[in-house]
DNA sequence: TGGATATTTCGACGTTACTAGAAATACCGC
DNA sequence: GCGGTATTTCTAGTAACGTCGAAATATCCA
């Protein structure tokens, strides 16, 4: 992931209602939800919601889908996974395990279980 | 850390300027560095950059330190894990695993510190 | 085709963010 | 205290963001 990247999927992520649509989209998983449901649970109008999902979408976070006369939205984990992987890449001094001490990174290949020595000073 | 802070720390990286500051910061490690070297290197103006630290600094991604006449800035490891913790917990469906893969996930409880069980209905 | 439903686009408004020069503040050595 | 250096705060202008009603678009069903 690129760093125009990462600000984009940031900047989209920073924000109450669209923070609150992305976890509400992680939550329901790759089925998604319709665009009036998600503004019904989180009450907000229609009009402000197509605003945050078109943010989300154009950041890459979430992918839409048209079933009927619904438009589905759904989280792309994908996404989500490149931006952690930028932050502890590019924000954690190289070293993963500095800003993820709930697991343990492995040179490549091997993967082995986190022994608690992720621990930062 | 709660949602409001996870709001606070996205926002004050998803800037160009801020997040190149960040970076900065993280490659120097904890020794840090003083206004003045981080405006000469990023090329900006004393004034842009107080604006930034300071953003950085409300959100908790850096620390300062005055030594002597000048002010040492240094990221703050913790919030960025903090951050990356918040986001594979609320933004990755709960398991962390799912946004990154590059590391695997303890199998049962050795490790409860956050609200690691946010599922929410 | 026409009416109903789901959602987006448009438009206008107020709010917040970013930029950067100028002035003010904090500190040091003398 | 005074000059010099490092940095912040003040200020003002511009741009971008967030909000939401009204109008437009897309789809379904009869």
């Amino acid at each position: 992931m690129k760093t125009k990247d990462a600000i984009d999927s940031l900047g989209a992520l920073a924000q109450e209602t669209r923070l609150g649509i992305y976890r509400l989209l992680v939550q329901r998983g790759p089925g998604g939800l319709s665009a009036g449901v998600i503004a019904e649970k989180l009450g907000v109008p229609a009009s402000s919601l197509s605003f945050h999902l078109h943010h989300l979408m154009r950041a890459g976070l979430i992918d839409q889908e048209r079933q009927g006369r619904q438009l589905f939205y759904a989280a792309n984990f994908d996404r989500m996974n490149a931006l952690v992987g930028y932050l502890t890449e590019n924000c954690c001094g190289g070293d993963a395990a500095a800003c993820a001490p709930h697991c343990e990174v492995q040179p490549e290949g091997s993967r082995r279980e986190a022994s608690a020595r992720t621990r930062r000073g």
